[in-house]
RNA sequence: UCCCCGGUAGCUCAGCUGGCAGAGCAAGCGGCUGUUAACCGCUGGGUCGUAGGUUCGAGUCCUACCCGGGGAGCCA
């Protein structure tokens, strides 16, 4: 049984006096004439705790002297208040061993490397400042997504991730070898978990999805992923109003727990990665998110006098540039975009009674532009039906989706959060790909 | 997939109208009584993304491809 202790406790209770064991990794060492300073990190919190060594350690000419950046270390001894500037207290070691030692080419130094550098060092870069505060913002954004669901007597649903039914409309899917044989049909990846969420929403009433989900669309931009963690929410006798209401509640709660949980690691984004980032959290907690119709939406862009590369007119899908505009100048905090054109949106979502739009809503907030997609299902199997037909799509295939509305059908309603756009909106990384441990994009799937 | 920019030492980059391949950091060695990305000195380190082409001569000019970045489309 170890009596070790993590970095994070020691330097929060550490009490000088303590005696203590930590193990970790070497951020940096610095050697000076009859002392050694060994900055150690465990990844329990963005700081490491400083080590000090002295002649007096019977390993200190043959192994303390050589130690380096990411050599992995054990160190045991008497916690000091530091008399250096920089932290509270230090470890003075009593005993000080090598666990692991590193080859002289290790890749990672104590200076900025750039992001694209630490992706082809995707073994390595959890060992940096930035990848460790964001696995650790991840983990807290993760447990913060489950915890809001959970309190509010939500069931976390499994999706399954090879399915025969093509969610139309969520783009290009990966085909699974040999499915054809094995499952009698072609199977894919899949893009989305909301046809099988709302069949449990119809059984349990409220229920989420969070898993992997899967799109071969070849885009190679610095928000997509080939393969992304999404949260689906699916709620019955929900319209969409309750469905903003849900989404608007579910993005304040998580930035909430992230900021309340993660404090140094935060400080480190609005500091070096992102300035402000902390203070457009804080704003996007205590604001009203803002409703608009696509009518008023539209009407204010049209009225905008802004020379727009793409023309506003009804009828056309809100353009980065617009979303951008209307979150970032025209109102300035987060707002809820609903009703747009049936045209542009997807076949399942509810129909209005002036026959023109449909139930959709797009959350959008600064500088991210859209972050959540949602809308009211069409509940009416008629409606439904003529709806499917006029997207030319087979009603066999769809058979069970469209036996829910035979059997018990009632008002719902669901969206769809990109994990990692969530993470990237909290922490102000610039690419998606430095915000999911192992990125998946076109021509990349190392690791 | 489209438009623009880039690829030179382990990393970050400089290299002019074509003419001997450079710096800082890192690494190795040495120094320095308490450092904070410590500091000082010395040494080693290159298929200039790949393949063709132009030229007496190509890191530099041309073509194709690969990879990366920014933007766009698609979307989450």
């Amino acid at each position: 049984m170890s009596d070790a202790r993590r970095v994070a406790e020691v330097l929060r209770a550490g009490r000088p006096g303590d005696d203590v064991l930590v193990r970790g990794w070497l951020r940096t060492a610095r050697h000076a004439k009859g002392v050694s300073f060994l900055e150690v990190s465990d990844g329990s919190c963005f700081a490491g705790l400083q080590v000090v060594a002295d002649p007096e350690l019977p390993n200190f000419e043959a192994e303390v002297r050589k130690l380096g950046t990411g050599c992995a270390v054990e160190a045991r001894g008497a916690l000091v208040e530091s008399p250096g500037k920089g932290q509270r207290v230090e470890l003075q070691a009593r005993e000080l061993s090598l666990v692991g030692g590193v080859d002289d080419d290790y890749p990672l130094q104590k200076k900025r490397h750039s992001f694209e550098f630490l992706r082809t060092i995707a073994h390595l870069r959890p060992r940096t400042n930035t990848f460790g505060a964001v696995l650790r913002v991840r983990n807290a954004a993760a447990r913060a997504v489950h915890g809001f669901f959970q309190e509010r007597g939500f069931v976390l649903l499994h999706a399954p991730i090879i399915t025969l039914s093509d969610a139309e409309g969520a783009g290009e899917m990966f085909p699974v070898a040999g499915s054809e044989e094995f499952f009698g049909s072609q199977a894919h990846l899949t893009v989305s978990g909301q046809l099988e969420a709302e069949i449990a929403a119809l059984a349990l009433g409220q229920v989420y999805t969070f898993g992997p989900t899967f799109r071969a669309e070849n885009s190679n931009t610095s928000r997509h992923l080939a393969e992304f963690w999404m949260i689906e929410p699916e709620m019955a006798f929900c319209d969409l109003a309750g469905n903003a209401d849900l989404a608007e509640a579910f993005l304040k709660h998580v930035i909430q727990q992230v900021l309340a949980d993660c404090p140094d690691d935060m400080t480190f984004f609005d500091q070096r990665i992102d300035p402000g980032v902390r203070e457009r959290l804080e704003h996007v907690v205590a604001s009203e998110f803002e409703r608009l119709t696509y009518d008023e939406a539209v009407g204010l862009l049209e009225g905008s006098g802004r020379d727009f590369e793409f023309p506003v007119r009804w009828g056309i899908d809100l353009q980065s540039e617009h979303e951008r505009w209307l979150a970032e100048e025209k109102v300035g905090r987060p707002l809820v975009v609903t009703d747009y054109p049936r045209e542009i949106k997807a076949f399942y979502m509810y129909l209005n009674d002036d026959e023109r739009s449909v139930r959709a809503m797009d959350v959008l907030v600064p500088r991210v532009g859209e972050i959540v997609g949602g809308s009211q299902r069409e509940h009416r199997h008629d409606v439904l039906r003529q709806r499917m037909a006029e997207a030319g799509l087979p009603e066999e295939q769809y058979w069970w989706y469209l036996d829910l509305r035979r059997y018990g059908s009632v008002p719902h309603a669901g969206f769809g959060v990109g994990f990692e756009r969530l993470v990237q909106f909290m922490t102000g990384m610039a690419n998606i790909r430095d915000v999911i441990p192992f990125p998946r994009v076109p021509g990349y799937a190392e690791f």
